[in-house]
DNA sequence: AACGCAATCAACCGCCTTCAC
DNA sequence: GGTGAAGGCGGTTGATTGCGT
């Protein structure tokens, strides 16, 4: 007994967007604006899902989409925000503009956690994998972002607040994007 | 040049939460 | 207050691309 599926399967696309695809949810949106989204594909001439769609929307279609590489003080703070609230990618990306949750989950995935456990750092805890019992993740944390900073970036992130860091990090990065 | 492997990214699935009735 | 529908979120998967052998 599984629950009723979100849309008509049988009749939706699945899989890659086509740009007519996207054309079609882009022209909709501009005219009626975002919201209803289990009537939207009908009413936009899409065979997709009502959650396809929006995801689409969300995740690549948005117009203040930032895209591109993540600097390096969106790095830090995505370590930061996730020290503080975990897998919450949502609120991770809303103090993040212009970036997306799936997107930072990606990002995550990919390139942050390696990072963290090639500095001996557990990922999920933000603490030492060696030495659990000693060392706080703060110090951990500090530990890892110092070593980037002084590694990678040369941009000091010590005693600044997550806000302060969001607004170098976001004006970085408008200025390094263009 | 061909093949295999690893990394990356886009998209889907299913669960949870919220809201309207 | 209970119920169902819709939206939102996080985890996971599959396709594609890049790199090394």
């Amino acid at each position: 007994m599984g629950r009723s599926p979100c849309c008509e399967k049988a009749h939706t696309n699945k899989g890659a967007w086509t740009k007519e695809e996207d054309q079609l949810l882009i022209d909709y949106i501009r005219t009626n604006g975002e919201g209803s989204w289990r009537s939207l594909p009908k009413s936009a001439g899409l065979l997709r899902c009502g959650k396809s769609c929006r995801l689409r929307w969300i995740n690549y279609l948005r117009p203040d989409l930032k895209r591109g590489n993540f600097t390096d003080g969106e790095d830090q703070i995505i370590v930061k925000l996730h020290s503080i609230f975990g897998n919450k990618w949502s609120l991770i990306a809303g103090k993040l503009p212009g970036r997306t949750d799936n997107e930072i989950k990606n990002y995550w995935n990919t390139h942050i956690k390696r990072k963290l456990l090639n500095h001996g750092i557990d990922p999920k805890t933000h603490r030492s994998i060696n030495e659990p019992k000693t060392a706080p993740f703060q110090d951990v944390k500090s530990t890892f972002l110092k070593t980037k900073t002084s590694s990678e970036s040369g941009a000091s992130t010590s005693g600044t607040t997550i806000d302060e860091d969001l607004r170098l990090s976001t004006d970085g990065g408008r200025a390094v994007a263009g």
